[in-house]
DNA sequence: CAATAATTTCACAAAGTTATCACAATGATT
DNA sequence: AATCATTGTGATAACTTTGTGAAATTATTG
């Protein structure tokens, strides 16, 4: 689950935020001002960051713009008022969402599912190759010796998994888990299914999904 | 020649810079706070603008952001120190150039031949085409096969937002996002019944915005 | 304030995808 | 070689998603 890094100079609001989000499962991450911020920043990995715009030493727009220089992380912001928002959006830096102090538990839960889900998977390059096999993960296409080819959602979804990790070695249930998420329920021999077709599909690259007797499948280039 | 908006507080500075750029050709300009120079600004055409940070009423970085938002026009900021300035880059308001206090008459006028040489032509006609699609951002025109077509408000955002980034697969909620603005509530479904009435103005061409099943929609002028 | 246009919602049809089953094929074990 | 467990495969029913026309709602314009 997503790790969210909490960043105010009151104590109570931060011990707040983080009552409502970690029954959601979020993991979370406290720090009381902006220089405390940076340097968990560059600890962990953080996949949310809820951020104040008052704070002591750096402040949250100055704060914003160093993450801004490396990362596109999402950030939401914390106001008092709404017309701070105004300068955050006018200013460009890059802002994810703002929730406005005094705020919901529902309305902060919603906003940071809302914005994680919008954002999943807006960074970064997105095109994959394997043997004759190119992916481009944004726009969704895959071609195999430069001829396209057509996936479906679990079949895209699976080779995109498997390109992301080579060689790794996936049971049914890990693929089950991270192609159709952990609350599916059903038959494991439903991968099965799936990794017939996009063998079939991919044609000759078909055989780079190979399969490991009595554990599962994995993606491999080499024999 | 280039027609040059100073904009500073103090008089003896402004004075200073029209004296180094009238030699050069420039019409100069006054104005001693942001509010003016904005009055200004929307008098008459602007080349260029000189713009002091420290001022009172409505500041540089205030001001930037209010010009920016309807002008394209080149600024080149005026600093007394040189921190000042990593906070005008940082925060991305989009500054052309900066000059720290106290400068040289040939350093200042250097300085704007170089962004009036670097921006010519930038203001470029927003135009995009795909196919037989020609989209004119600026005028809100969209023609197909030459013969113009009418676009409601929705439609030609949406319609530009995929001119805009070619291939990339958009779900719904990614779509409300960036057309409907993320604050919106309410069906994803609004999204298709868009799509249908911008596939059908399109005629042929709406084939272009493809189904990506499961996901979402693209625009792509491949297969 | 009426008229018009734009947008949203809804319900049902159409299209596409996925899960499951039964049986065949294959690999491991004795 | 025989047996057992696991994997491959084709068919199809069940399910999900998308398309579409029409109605309801909302916003805009004269």
């Amino acid at each position: 689950m997503a790790t969210i890094l909490i960043i105010d100079d009151e104590k109570e609001m931060r011990e707040l935020l983080r009552l409502y989000l970690e029954p959601e499962g979020f993991t979370c991450i406290e720090a009381d001002d902006g220089e405390a911020g940076l340097a968990e920043f560059g600890r962990r990995h953080i996949d949310l960051i809820l951020l104040d715009i008052m704070m002591p030493k750096l402040d949250g727009y100055r704060f914003c713009m160093h993450v801004r220089e490396r990362s596109q992380v999402p950030i939401i912001f914390l106001t008092a008022r709404s017309d701070e928002w105004d300068r955050v959006y006018g200013l460009k830096i890059g802002a994810d969402d703002y929730i406005v102090k005094p705020f919901s538990p529902n309305e902060v839960v919603a906003r940071v599912h809302a914005v994680l889900r919008r954002t999943k998977g807006t960074d970064a390059t997105s095109q994959y190759e394997a043997g004759s096999i190119v992916v481009d993960e944004k726009a969704r296409k895959v071609t195999v010796n430069g001829k396209p080819v057509v996936l479906t959602l679990k079949e895209f979804e699976l080779l995109v998994l498997f390109l992301k990790h080579r060689g790794q070695v996936f049971t049914r249930e890990q693929l089950l888990d991270r192609v159709w998420g952990i609350h599916y329920v059903g038959s494991t021999r439903t991968v099965d299914t799936h990794i017939k077709t996009l063998r079939i599909k991919l044609g000759e690259a078909g055989q780079l999904i190979q399969t490991v007797w009595g554990v599962g499948y994995k993606f491999d280039e080499t024999i």
